[in-house]
DNA sequence: CAACTGACGATAG
DNA sequence: CCTATCGCCAGTT
């Protein structure tokens, strides 16, 4: 019987689930894409991420600025989103190295 | 339908 | 440490 496939939900897209997951990454918390692909259920489709943030975020409401890149640092150039992101992460209490880089042991989220 | 793209990731050198 | 390359998936052209 297929129908313990997930009582809740589920039975959207990858795009549906990884839109879910970004919004349920809590303030002050930040997440990698890869992370988030991993979660989604497709452990390397860091890429796809990608593209539904550009996609996604312009019809719905999503955190993106809390998805970040592996090395912990903000991979949108300047000029093109790097600042609002920072400044948005900054807002929620997330502290930016010298290298511009966010500290994964205070902010990674981890969903439990 | 085929090729291209996109804010990546991991591995190899 | 850095660059280069492949892989990954879905949406666009």
């Amino acid at each position: 019987m297929k129908a313990e496939m997930q009582k809740t939900s589920q039975c959207s897209s990858f795009s549906q689930r990884v839109k879910k997951i970004i919004q349920k990454i809590p303030k002050g918390k930040v997440a990698t894409y890869g992370q988030v692909a991993v979660y989604a259920g497709h452990p390397r489709a860091a890429r796809q991420v990608v593209w539904i943030l550009n996609s996604s975020s312009r019809k719905d409401k999503l955190p993106w600025h809390r998805v970040i890149n592996r090395k912990g640092s903000i991979s949108l150039k300047p000029g093109y989103g790097y600042e609002i992101q920072k400044g948005l992460l900054r807002k929620e209490g997330v502290k930016f190295g010298k290298d511009d880089k966010i500290d994964f042991d205070l902010y990674l989220w981890i969903p439990s």
